[in-house]
DNA sequence: TAACATTGTGTAATAATATAACATTAACAT
DNA sequence: ATGTTAATGTTATATTATTACACAATGTTA
């Protein structure tokens, strides 16, 4: 059997905690909740985010150095990421749209090229904050 | 007569360094390139760039921690950017695409919400490293 | 199995990026 | 001139991320 990507223990531990997380953890947000399961340094937390991120499991987002688990199967193939950013609560949504990822994805710039790999961050605010 | 943004002194010194860097810069290279002008603490870069962020004479390319200057005068208004990134030479390119940042600012996510302000980082080969 | 290569781990030190706090000055509008 | 806002200068500190090195676990191939 071929395992596609077994999380080794310190990934599990970092993946889990993130996924339960309702909004985006920072790294070292992420190392002060996992110091009492013994990972105890910077560098054990970026290592297990970095393959998190190349495995598709967590994405970066990059607007706000922090880490949200992916719950849109499809961005575990192709490295292509949407976000909603509100900007007074900070809630952050993956955004999962066909349309959208077809037209990034067949978007081609002056010179023709095209590129499967982009991050896209929407800012504005979201539905609770409107209302207020 | 109503100056629409003249820029501060400090601001000037940053934004024509930016200006004429044909890569994006980081914010402790300008620090270390403006010491002789005066500019002695990050603080006072800082205070700059995010004063030149927001009037849009640069951008922030997020994944990067760098800034370029703005060469596209409608982003001046819209703080909508797009850019592409090569993963080779790091070469970065501002997109100015009437149809990208129309369909961009056009989109309306599930729940009807419309962003108006959003950045957008591709991500490929350039031209020259196709070629190699 | 044995040998090798690849990936992950633990630890310490340090680099790179960004902000807080405070006192002061310049620019601008009544 | 007075009050207001924005910018400055300075010091210290917080936050985010990587380098370097020794070692262990895992997977592949002979
Ligand atoms: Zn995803
Ligand atoms: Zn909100
Ligand atoms: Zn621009
Ligand atoms: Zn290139």
């Amino acid at each position: 059997m071929h395992k596609e990507h077994a999380l080794t223990k310190n990934q599990q531990i970092i993946f889990d905690l993130i996924d339960k997380s309702p909004e985006p953890m920072k790294a070292y947000s992420i190392l002060f909740n996992v110091q009492k399961k013994g990972i105890k340094a910077p560098l054990q937390v970026y290592r297990a985010l970095d393959k998190l991120v190349q495995i598709g499991k967590i994405h970066k987002i990059e607007s706000r150095n922090a880490f949200i688990a992916c719950h849109n199967s499809s961005c575990q193939v192709a490295k292509a990421t949407a976000f909603s950013i509100c900007e007074i609560c900070e809630k952050v949504t993956e955004i999962s749209s066909a349309g959208l990822s077809k037209y990034l994805a067949n978007f081609k710039d002056k010179d023709g090229m095209k590129y499967s790999k982009y991050n896209l961050e929407f800012f504005g605010l979201c539905k609770k904050c409107t209302l207020k």
